[in-house]
DNA sequence: GTAAACAGTTACAAAAAGGATACTGCTATG
DNA sequence: CATAGCAGTATCCTTTTTGTAACTGTTTAC
């Protein structure tokens, strides 16, 4: 952040909210990580393993989806089968995650290693 | 966002989750660019300049000290005066905020820019 | 044809976040 | 001594987010 006047300053503000916005909520980034991690998955399996009830992960899901982050597909098998995915898209997201991965690291050394100041 | 197992997984979620926690909410980004652009400022500044409850500011406040990302000075003018600043340690912020807008400006292109897909 | 699985949706309840307003204790100014 | 400003806090209220549980409609297996 640096040399930033007024109004480059509020548009920076959007778009980090904007960041902000689509991976925020307390279940967004479980459900991406759970999905890289093990691969595509059906609408209940991912409400078991991660313990969510499908009110909310139908909502999620149609978020992460709007911003192209999750992809659903519809197989026609008998019966139909439903399976969501992380995107290629998604990808893009990673230097975000490693930016914060590594704040996040740090700054809890940061506050909690560092008792006497 | 590579070859994680299950662990790394995890923790690497945990210190996401601990960055966004921090600069989360509807007002933490505000203040601190606010005060990054203006430099310090009094309580009731911000609160008029921003639009904030002092009861919410207040809260606010309290968790980005806590957080070392801003400063609280009492000068012993008379009557005493306070003032809010972001702290040198908030600079280390600059790499996710920076990825953070970068990604936000990209994806407003992604999900406005490209209707006809 | 009854039960059970799938992908959700609906209606309702609880909890968390945010907001409005009045108030405290202090000092200074008229 | 009344008024006003400062830095908050306390009380109450509204909105948003999250959770619980029951229910659709479809299809397959018994």
């Amino acid at each position: 952040m640096d040399h930033l006047d007024e109004k480059a300053c509020k548009s920076a503000g959007m778009a980090v909210r904007d960041t902000l916005d689509t991976i925020n909520g307390k279940w967004k980034l479980l459900i991406l990580l759970t999905l890289f991690k093990g691969g595509k998955r059906r609408f209940r399996e991912l409400s078991k393993e991660i313990n969510i009830s499908p009110r909310v992960l139908s909502r999620e899901l149609q978020e992460l989806e709007m911003n192209k982050l999750v992809s659903r597909t519809v197989s026609d098998t008998r019966p139909v089968t439903i399976e969501y995915n992380i995107t290629p898209y998604c990808q893009t997201l990673g230097p975000v995650l490693r930016a914060m991965k590594e704040w996040g690291e740090q700054h809890r050394v940061e506050i909690l290693g560092k008792k006497s100041v």
